[in-house]
DNA sequence: ACAATAAAAGACCAATTGATATTTTATAGT
DNA sequence: ACTATAAAATATCAATTGGTCTTTTATTGT
């Protein structure tokens, strides 16, 4: 659904979130080993991101990617506005002409909630929500560093 | 999420599985046509789901594909594990490692609701079942000729 | 036997997405 | 001013997906 472009972009845009600041601002270099991304690839990402407004840069020594309060405001859609270049919240899942709640493919009131939800959260919850909620959740944005117990690998 | 040759293959077998029989076979010509599918295309996928048993077909004069009430027992995926080079179902919405229960993303308990209840309605209802719902539900598998009302189109 | 029909097979081409490498520009520190 | 650093810009390349075309094989009807 979402492709490889906009969850990388969302996962640095979250480690920005959780981890950089004016004072703390990171190159593409040390994202890209962080999340385990290729470099080129999520440097191009980063590029387009702070040039939409999404995220924040400097230039020259000491420069790098970062997030202001205010660019933490934005929510995940913005992300996607950028990177993603379809709207994935439209057409019948099935590729049916005319779905609709009025004419219902046959995964329609499956689908239909699913997307209204996902836009939902999306749309009103701002990128500080997320970072905090993966913080909370003890989610990981990446595996680097994590050590991983045997009992998960059963 | 789906391909489009997934939609494709998809919106094909239910109009066969809606109007074709031993006896009334269609050629792909007619398909592509009656579903405004590229032919060379449609093809292909036609024949990929017949070498796979998922349809039928016969060669020569009077030849084309159709459905016996045998393949019509099958399930959407089985359309799905020739067409899709992979599990639709698999990995994790964000593109999180370690995605779970346990651990979730902030859109695991939208996400993995809706994969469940989709698979389970591709896994569990027939294609004959499909068929009739669409049916039934008045949707369309094509909008070849089907008159467009003027309210429809505000 | 042979002509016509239609699927099967496979080679091929185009567009999109994923990924890389090179050059240019801005800035900080000396 | 000069050097080092790091983003910005851009050109390029590779892989996948989407789509087309040509040849071969099977079958039917005469």
């Amino acid at each position: 659904m979402l492709s490889n472009a906009s969850k990388y972009a969302i996962r640095a845009v979250l480690f920005l979130a959780e981890n950089s600041s004016y004072h703390k601002k990171y190159g593409s270099k040390q994202i890209a080993e962080e999340l385990e991304i290729p470099l080129s690839f999520i440097a191009k990402l980063l590029q387009q991101l702070a040039k939409a407004g999404v995220i924040s840069s400097t230039k020259g020594p000491k420069g790098g990617f970062f997030m202001t309060p205010q660019n933490m405001q934005n929510n995940i859609n913005s992300i996607l506005k950028e990177i993603e270049n379809e709207n994935i919240f439209e057409g019948c899942f099935l590729g049916l002409p005319r779905c609709s709640d009025e004419n219902p493919c046959p995964v329609h009131h499956i689908v239909a909630p699913f997307k209204d939800a996902l836009w939902n959260k999306f749309q009103n919850q701002t990128i500080l929500d997320f970072a905090r909620e993966i913080k909370q959740n003890g989610s990981f944005l990446s595996l680097k560093g994590v050590e991983i117990k045997r009992k998960d690998l059963l």
